[in-house]
DNA sequence: TGTACATCAGTGAACGCGCGTTCACTGATGTAC
DNA sequence: TGTACATCAGTGAACGCGCGTTCACTGATGTAC
């Protein structure tokens, strides 16, 4: 019988796909520390022995996790950038990016703190596995902001920060250190504002309107990667 | 006998001490979520119940250890203050402070990641009591970057994002929403370059000198802060 | 200075809990001939 | 189409662990008279 194994892997993988989704929901209500193999196989209505025949230990689980967060949350960049006019300029696509972010994070803070907050106790993450998911957003970053490119611009600084090595990220890029390092800058700017904004880090009533507050953020992190003066650039004058 | 309660209150502080003070190594060691009173007991050799002597509850050392963490950092960022030439401008103070957070989170990673990581599962902060030492760093950069203080340059975004009644930051601190919006994304970009360092997020091999990149960063939050223009002010011009 | 009593620090056993993981097992599903 | 065997999913009991917290207790320290 042909199509009995083609059920039996179907049952597999949808059982599979239960427990992520699962673990996925105790992440999201409980947090990372939080999570138990227990939990998720009581929620499954099954047995905690059970849940070994599709996942080798909680910190596998874990791991899987977390690469189907940064998968999630470069899909939401992803749709974000396609769904922008086309050819779309450094400018909107870097805004573009920075409102999934923010939105993909208030909808899923614990996956968000997972990825970008503090490390789980007692967990290293394989970085065989985390890290093709994990650079997805870094590359549309340097992607987009690659026009931005100057190399008359670099600095000795800028070089010393990122070093400048055929292994090292301007050698892999083929950018120079200034705008990868000053792109760089300008994600922590706003991942910073996000994070603060998450984990409700300002003091009291501070600030209002956290839509506006990220808005001015934006500018201030475009500030840092754009050119300082008018720039000619194949890609840039294109806004429909 | 006048001396003899005076031993005991004695005992009684030396012992509260310790018991921080091995909270402390256990949390830098094991992460907040791992802290335990029983392995705290332990490493003092007493039983855990003796513990509930001096501590309500593992959520109230918890909270002790928040604040004396909040302590320490504001601590480190005052003596660094007070060690420039006197009086220094925003510049050199906005520069100090944030060498001195960068210097306390390398040296205290699990504090900072406490106070700027993920909030710890299952714990809610009582904000009466971490507010005061919570704020101690804020409230010190208000005060070295209120010499750019500067109303007209205050937008309509920036009220709105910062609320600008009697009861909001601006009503409290007399300064205008520009400068508080523009120093509160400038510090967000500080503590999302720490900690982008500090929990290592960044790919493989991005940035090899982290002082330098912090170098750099420092010199970019300080253009979001700064005038844009030469700025005449009665404190800036001192730099020994 | 001495005695009776109250306060306090610290002990050790116990409660009930949830966890990760292993193991021998049953019964169903699939495969080879 | 039927039979013998192999694979697989899922069970339930058990292991050993550490946790927070309570409780009745002992013995030392301090206080009032």
């Amino acid at each position: 019988m042909v199509a009995a194994e083609g059920i039996r892997a179907r049952n597999r993988s949808a059982i599979e796909a239960e427990i992520l989704r699962v673990g996925r929901e105790h992440l999201g209500r409980y947090g990372a520390a939080a999570l138990s193999l227990r939990a998720v196989a009581r929620d499954l209505g099954m047995a905690s022995s059970a849940v070994y025949r599709y996942v080798d230990s909680r910190d596998e689980l874990l791991t899987r996790l977390i690469v189907a967060a940064y998968d999630s949350l470069a899909d939401t960049v992803d749709d974000a950038l396609a769904r922008l006019p086309d050819p779309a300029g450094p400018d909107p696509s870097f805004r573009a990016i920075v409102l999934a972010t923010h939105r993909w994070a208030i909808t899923h803070p614990h996956e968000y703190a997972l990825i970008y907050g503090s490390p789980v106790p007692d967990y290293d993450a394989p970085p065989e596995r985390t890290t093709p998911a994990g650079t997805r957003v870094t590359n549309r970053l340097i992607q987009v902001l690659a026009p931005y490119a100057d190399p008359e611009r670099e600095t000795a600084r800028d070089r010393q920060a990122l070093g400048d090595g055929p292994d090292d990220l301007p050698g892999q890029t083929g950018l120079d250190a200034g705008v990868l390092r000053r792109g760089i800058t300008a994600w922590n700017l706003v991942l910073g504002t996000i994070t603060a904004e998450l984990f409700s880090q300002y003091g009291p009533s501070i600030p209002r309107d956290d839509d506006a507050f990220l808005d001015a953020a934006i500018d201030e992190a475009l500030a840092i990667v754009r050119p300082p003066r008018p720039h000619r650039s194949s890609s840039t004058s294109a806004r429909s």
